[in-house]
Order: structure tokens, then C-alpha cells, then sequence
DNA sequence: AAGAAGATTCGCT
DNA sequence: GCGAATCTTCTTA
């Protein structure tokens, strides 16, 4: 799922306008996992990874950003994607005001950017991602590049798993340069 | 009841 | 490269 993500388009449809961009990197939290939010059980502040696949799940890290993920398992059993980057297609100048700043590589490149360039927050948890509504995902037409993979970003436990999902070459990838190699 | 860690980002050195 | 901001959850007493 991680993998079949990339090169999807996520699109947010807000008052202010729309925004979406290509998804270019990802990370799996799968069942049984310690890194994983859902592996302590269902919790009313977790219940969204316990979904049936295809529903988004939105926490607040470090008290400051919000990041997004994708339910991924079938009903009852909790696991998610997050995803961490996009590449900005449509409603660029929306997303630079929200962020603050104008270099279009820095609107969507870390999970909590992207949050914050695509206004999600927890009023978006729990919502069906394969219905057009206020968030959902799209087909890209165009093709996706290679896809790398490597060990996932900021995390200590389980940290040695390739779970992090990248499209190689692309700018809008954030991580360190040996994590995105050739 | 109190403390530490956490799927992050920003600003400063 | 390092530390602060900031808040939810889990651990320990």
C-alpha cells in the first residue's frame, strides 16, 4: 500500500480553494510493529488506523504539526501510511500563503508541511479518502518514476525495516541525501 | 500525580 | 548541527 500510493494525488478541497499535489513519499506502519501509533490497541484518539483501508488518519506530533496518514488494513486491525511529501500540482499560491514562504520545494516536503500546505488537521480524521469530499485521493495521469526505499525517518524503534517509500529524483522528497540514494 | 518521549519544524550558530 | 516550542500518550511512583 506504502508502495501504491506513490505517484496517487492527494486533493483537498477547501472554501478557500483547492490544492493537490503527487504524493512522492510515504512510510508503512504496519500490524505489529512497536513504532506504530495502533500497536498499544484502539484508542478513541487512534481509532481512525483501525479502519477499513482507505480512510485518513490525522495526529498532532510534538505539540506543533499535524501529519496524515492512510488507513491500510482491514476493519479492526490497526495500521496506516504516512505520508510525507508531496509535489504541489494545483492551488500553488494557496499553499505558499498557508506555509509562509514561496520556495515551491519547502510547500509539501515533511509530513508536517504537507499538513499544513493542504490545511488538514483533526477534523479531517476519519474521513473516507475514496469519496470526493473535502480530502480524497485521485489516479495521476501522469507516470510514476522509479521507487525507492529505505529505513523510515525520525523514528528509534524497529528503525533497521525498509518502510520508507520514495520516488528517486524527485525534488519534492524530503530526508537526509543517503536515505534518497542514486 | 509527575515526568519523559515522540512518525516535526523553524530559527540561529 | 542544536535547542525550543508545544501537547498527547505512556510510564513510573
Amino acid at each position: 500500500m506504502a508502495r501504491f500510493l506513490i505517484g496517487k494525488v492527494l486533493v483537498r478541497d477547501h472554501a478557500d480553494g483547492c490544492t493537490s499535489g503527487r504524493i512522492v513519499e510515504t512510510e508503512a506502519y504496519p500490524p505489529g510493529d512497536s513504532s506504530s501509533h495502533a500497536f498499544r490497541g484502539e484508542t478513541p484518539a487512534r481509532r481512525s488506523m483501525f479502519l477499513r483501508p482507505g480512510h485518513g488518519y490525522v495526529y498532532l506530533a510534538y505539540g506543533a504539526c499535524y501529519c496524515f496518514n492512510v488507513s491500510s488494513e482491514p476493519a479492526r486491525i490497526g495500521a496506516g501510511i504516512l505520508i510525507r511529501a508531496l509535489e504541489p500540482l494545483e492551488g500553488v499560491p494557496l499553499m505558499r500563503r498557508r506555509r509562509g514562504t514561496d520556495k515551491l520545494r519547502d510547500l509539501a516536503r515533511g509530513p508536517g508541511r504537507l499538513a499544513a500546505a493542504m490545511a488538514i488537521d483533526r477534523d479531517l480524521d476519519g474521513i473516507d479518502l475514496c469519496a470526493k469530499g473535502p480530502l480524497w485521493l485521485a489516479a495521476s495521469a501522469h507516470p510514476t518514476g522509479a521507487v525507492g526505499a529505505s529505513t523510515r525517518i525520525g523514528i528509534s524503534r524497529e528503525a533497521h525495516h525498509l518502510r520508507r517509500f520514495y520516488e528517486r529524483g524527485s525534488p519534492y522528497v524530503s530526508g537526509p541525501r543517503r536515505l534518497n540514494g542514486a
